[in-house]
DNA sequence: TTTATTGCATAAAGCGGTGTACAATAAAAA
DNA sequence: TTTTTATTGTACACCGCTTTATGCAATAAA
């Protein structure tokens, strides 16, 4: 312990030298059955654990890959973090356990200074990175200068195209919520989302919904289609000011959980009947969608799924020292709970 | 870019010594300021970014802190890690906030076969560990003898002493919640725990409530106090049996969130009135406390507060080499919703 | 016997920085 | 002018491991 036990020390002990150690470290099969077993005996008595670090500096590897999030900034309040996105843990614990089938670990951050990310890339010497959710452009300009295995998750926009992508299949997702709410007989089905118009994610739930509409022969009245911030309180205001308004809908698409379950919070609060006056099916399946009461009817994403996927396009790569560019597209599933109903 | 840009091309560039350029690299205040500049001019003109990896090779700091989460293991199924823990994300956003400022990152992990822990966090080099949550006391034993900064979050037992420690005064937020319900003219008070006699932290919950009751000369009745496991569905199958016991209480003092929303919902699922028919406070104050219907009422631990505390311990002992063991606690706090009401 | 071939092991040059010991130059003190 | 003292800069030995080029036996082929 006190003394400094290095591949040098282990070598002396054995008698070798240390490119010997190294050898019989790596399984590298240039070493007499008989040099190597007395090596390994040498370094499990010294309880010797090779430094990653220094085999880095030699090899080029780190075996660590870049997970970064949104809104883990310095001057961010918290809560922000899991409310935009509750599956950050989830997805982190699949990545990890594929990439550490292999070896690696994950080094987490998130988006600095503009810039920065870039640096922090190179200064850690990552071997690849994975993105979770989405970011301004230029982050990825920079990242795709680095010329690093990168992977993207729910992320449309075009640049999405220069690296390794996985999405949710949003459009068949709200297709299925639409048609769900069609089958039970509402004809008055409106769409709550977050920026329709800019966000792919939220436009490609938008579009699913309208398609379902077209195909049942039922008109889209642009009365009914909603935004809103995709936040629990973006849910409370929109029900606040439908019942204020007094809407006229049976039924609502609306493309985030969290949003749904402010909604309908608001609307039983308010002693309004769900499903009995209103139907709503959510988007994403969170945890909370199966707390309420009633339950929350919802498209399930299967993010386990996604990370898995995520971390081996990532292997993929860096194993084969190659740079594609993959797209992978997850079906979504339909999940039927207590928060929707047949029209009588 | 495919020249090898490091710290000897910048020196030859500039026409000094490889010494001279990481002067100026770590601001160390002996090159005039004449070849600062200069040096400085090149390393921008090339994009230089030092390795942090060289770095660490040959100062021993590899700027990283582990931060290990129960459940992350290669045979794990998913799911488990939220439900566990539905605050990781929020401890992770913090920590990073804070030791981001100082220039280090945070290194996942799991908890790995037993005994490759402490090889990990070697091979790593890490300067510092975070252990969110409670681990098999074997895992304390490896830590210790590795004599590095640790801190340890929500963990009681006596090993914690061994370490710095951070937890939430859970006796004193479960005196709380039932010193709130007891205001409220409740009498028939019971308490769900998850394995009170094992968990420390669980145990002292229990107490909390056991002191508010024997304050307010209130008997605690050995049926009123139940065990369960500290998921969704401990609660929903709890609710199930009090429901068909009839057992004879009006409120409820249940040690966590997650179980405290399953009895509820089942509860009202059986159409059993909350609050008018029984009261309900939670603990945790997870984020689904707030959305249903009515919410929940509950104790709230401060994540952030105790991530903060815990990145600016191992900080404060990394700084300045120390190894100190402080014990934090931090205080929690009754937040009033919708799942008490008064006894009429 | 000579010449390859193979197997095993090593020396030593990196990888990209840090930091110490020391040298040279300039400024201040004697 | 000489000596002392800062000030600025350099050479170079590490840090711990990888890997190529090379050596040396022992065995197989010519």
């Amino acid at each position: 312990m006190t003394k400094k036990t290095n591949i040098a020390e282990i070598a002396r002990l054995a008698g070798v030298s240390t490119a010997t150690v190294s050898y019989v470290i790596n399984d590298v099969d240039k070493v007499s059955e008989k040099t190597r077993e007395r090596v390994r005996q040498i370094m499990a008595e010294l309880d010797y654990i090779p430094s990653i670090n220094a085999r880095s500096l030699s090899n080029g590897q780190t075996k660590l890959i870049g997970v970064t999030l949104p809104l883990i900034a310095p001057s961010d309040t918290t809560g922000t973090l899991l409310e935009t996105n509750p599956f950050f843990a989830e997805y982190l614990g699949e990545i990890h356990k594929v990439i550490a089938s292999y070896g690696y670990d994950i080094l987490l951050s998130g988006i600095q200074v503009k810039g920065k990310y870039k640096n922090w890339i190179q200064s850690r010497g990552l071997d690849g990175i994975i993105l979770l959710g989405s970011y301004p452009p230029d982050i990825y300009e920079e990242v795709k200068t680095l010329n690093i295995p990168t992977v993207l998750t729910d992320v449309y926009e075009s640049y999405a195209n220069d690296f390794h992508s996985v999405n949710t299949d949003d459009a068949e997702g709200s297709y299925l919520a639409t048609k769900h709410l069609i089958s039970l007989g509402h004809k008055k089905i409106g769409f709550v989302g977050g920026s329709i118009k800019e966000s792919p994610i939220h436009n490609n739930r938008y579009l699913g919904y309208g398609k379902a509409m077209i195909e049942a022969n039922l008109k889209i009245n642009n009365d009914w289609v909603f935004e809103t911030l995709t936040t629990f309180e973006g849910g409370v205001t929109l029900a606040q000011r439908l019942m204020k308004e007094k809407v006229d809908l049976t039924a609502l698409v609306v493309d985030a959980d969290i949003v749904a379950l402010g909604m309908m919070k608001t609307c039983q609060d308010a002693g309004k009947k769900i499903p009995d006056e209103l139907s709503i099916v959510g988007f994403d399946d969170i945890q909370a969608a199966s707390f309420t009461s009633p339950g929350l009817t919802t498209i399930r994403q299967y993010i386990s799924k996604k990370g898995e996927l995520a971390a081996n396009l990532i292997m993929k790569d860096i194993l084969a020292n190659t740079r594609t560019t993959e797209s992978k597209m997850v079906k979504a599933k339909l999940i039927v709970r207590g928060s929707t109903k047949a029209m009588i």
